[in-house]
RNA sequence: GUCCCCAUCGUCUAGAGGCCUAGGACACCUCCCUUUCACGGAGGCGACCGGGGUUCGAAUCCCCGUGGGGACGCCA
């Protein structure tokens, strides 16, 4: 059987940390096994889902690069699919009318609450052989419940946390449409998983609960139609912020395009991830495709993970490394801009990056470390009270008058400084360092000669001549 | 409250009863390289939640405790 899987968010925000995650490994599981990857858009909340929230989803996926084999499916469209299918079930006795107002329903488990007791259905509407169902009150749209089995246990063997057992008896009658005729998730999602053919559902660990009410429904389908077959079922933990603490709206958790802004490029972000819960012996620095060969179930850790910036920010550096600089060039020029700098044909970007790429742990940073080849430095006073220093003055005005003549190339300015530095007894850093603060504002550069080259002639003597006076 | 899940360095993890004196990576510290800062290289610090079993032998299996998390919607 070839393998299906699915990634099935809500479009009731953006695509986090999380959700990215869940449908990397989805993604990477069904590549593995060269099967096919669906999306599928679960937007039965009208309420909730936005059109943008999709959109923001499908630009997240993009950007990682997690392609899909089909769709994205929406929900919504299935309307008639689930409609047949909840008739079905009314036919076969495997759901039924419940006539319990909202009012009631909260009473009743504000009640049970109360009592220290699990808020459940109690089984009013349930019908039930020898039992007399209530009438049906006048005026009341009534909602549909799946009657759930009442003895036995429901089980499986989830690929992440191995056997999960759940008595029949913790789970109450669960609502598969509202008054309004809609479906709702737990149904949607049987009835889905089943007629796409989902051989894997892999997804978070907040849905272990709703696992055993879903195979219950399954199974209750399987009854009507032999075809229909009970998937794998995969649950990943969740993902903890950098405190430990649990990412919510309010709490750190944001949009996978925040990292392109925040300038990580989208390999960093996918190793990172794939490395989070899941390993492969020791390895550590892996692409897309290398983790699509690697990926199993059995090497997920079964335990939360806590998010750390400090080592996506050690692969995002590694990967800036590795970018090509047509690739480079195009995304520094545009962060440059958003900077308020515009750059200018010399010194030419390409060489410029060359030098900085790896010095850079975001593609942010290496855009704000080379803004002052485009543009005046910003001095930092500290800086140049320290190293520019009332004696080191003539040294530097006498080198600027020695650097006016010669060949403007690395080798020969080094040449000029250390020539300046003998003839005065000094020590390299001595030049050096005033330099750099003159040229870059800031006491940490690459190498000063090379700074220089790039920088060009003209643009090194007017700014040494502007700061020494 | 009930049910379910989880537990190895600060963090991500390796670990399938002897290969473990518990390995790797990030972070941190030291040294080397050096023209400052990075990069790179070498080293260092640092963990099996607790208690009982099982076994010749337990980080690994079982039980209890503790701690953390999740779920209990006409949300998904």
């Amino acid at each position: 059987m070839t393998v299906r899987t699915r990634f099935a968010p809500s479009p009731t925000g953006f695509l986090h940390i999380g959700g990215a995650r869940t449908a990397l490994f989805s993604w990477a599981f069904a590549k593995k096994h060269g099967g096919d990857f669906i999306l599928r858009i679960e937007d039965t909340d009208v309420a909730r889902s936005t059109p943008e929230a999709v959109q923001a989803i499908l630009d997240g996926m993009q950007w990682l690069g997690l392609d899909y084999d089909e769709g994205p499916f929406y929900q919504m469209q299935r309307m008639d699919r689930y409609k047949e299918v909840i008739q079905t079930m009314l036919d076969a006795g495997s759901a039924y009318y419940c006539y319990s107002s909202r009012e009631e329903l909260d009473a009743l488990r504000e009640q049970q609450m109360a009592n220290k007791q699990k808020p459940r259905y109690d089984g009013k509407w349930r019908p039930e052989a020898g039992k007399v169902l209530p009438m049906p009150p006048a005026g009341v749209a009534p909602a549909i419940r799946f009657k759930n089995p009442v003895d036995g246990v429901v089980a499986w063997d989830d690929m992440v946390k191995g056997r999960i057992e759940i008595a029949n008896a913790e789970l109450d009658d669960l609502i598969i449409a509202r008054a309004d005729g809609t479906p709702t998730y737990n149904f949607c999602v049987v009835v889905d998983d089943s007629d796409m053919g989902i051989t894997q559902v892999i997804r978070g660990d907040d849905h272990v609960n709703n696992t055993p009410r879903q195979i219950n429904m399954l199974k209750a389908l399987a009854e009507l139609d032999a075809k229909i077959v009970i998937p794998q079922y995969a649950h990943l933990s969740m993902i903890l912020g950098n405190d430990g603490q649990k990412l919510s709206k309010r709490h750190g958790a944001v949009s996978v395009m925040q990292y392109d802004d925040d300038g990580y490029l989208p390999e960093a972000v996918i190793n990172y991830l794939a490395r989070l819960g899941w390993s492969h012996g020791d390895e550590e620095v892996f692409s897309k495709q290398q983790f699509a060969e690697w990926f199993d179930l059995d090497h997920i850790t079964p335990s939360a993970a806590q998010f750390n910036t400090e080592k996506l920010n050690w692969l995002n550096a590694h990967y800036i490394k590795q970018a090509d600089n047509a690739y480079l060039v195009k995304d520094i020029t545009k962060r440059l801009a958003k900077l308020g700098v515009a750059i200018s044909e010399q010194p030419a970007l390409p060489a410029v990056i060359d030098l900085y790429k790896e010095r850079a742990n975001t593609l942010n940073e290496l855009a704000a470390s080379i803004a002052y080849f485009y543009q005046n430095p910003i001095i930092d006073e500290a800086s140049a009270e320290k190293h520019l220093t009332a004696e080191i003055k003539p040294v530097l005005a006498a080198l600027v008058q020695s650097l006016r003549s010669i060949d403007w190339q690395a080798e020969a300015i080094h040449h000029q400084i250390e020539a300046a530095v003998t003839s005065n007894s000094l020590k390299f850093p001595k030049v050096a360092m005033p330099l750099r603060v003159m040229l870059t504002g800031i006491a940490q550069s690459p190498s000063i000669d090379q700074v220089m080259a790039l920088l060009g002639k003209d643009e090194v003597l007017a700014r040494v001549n502007s700061a020494l006076k």
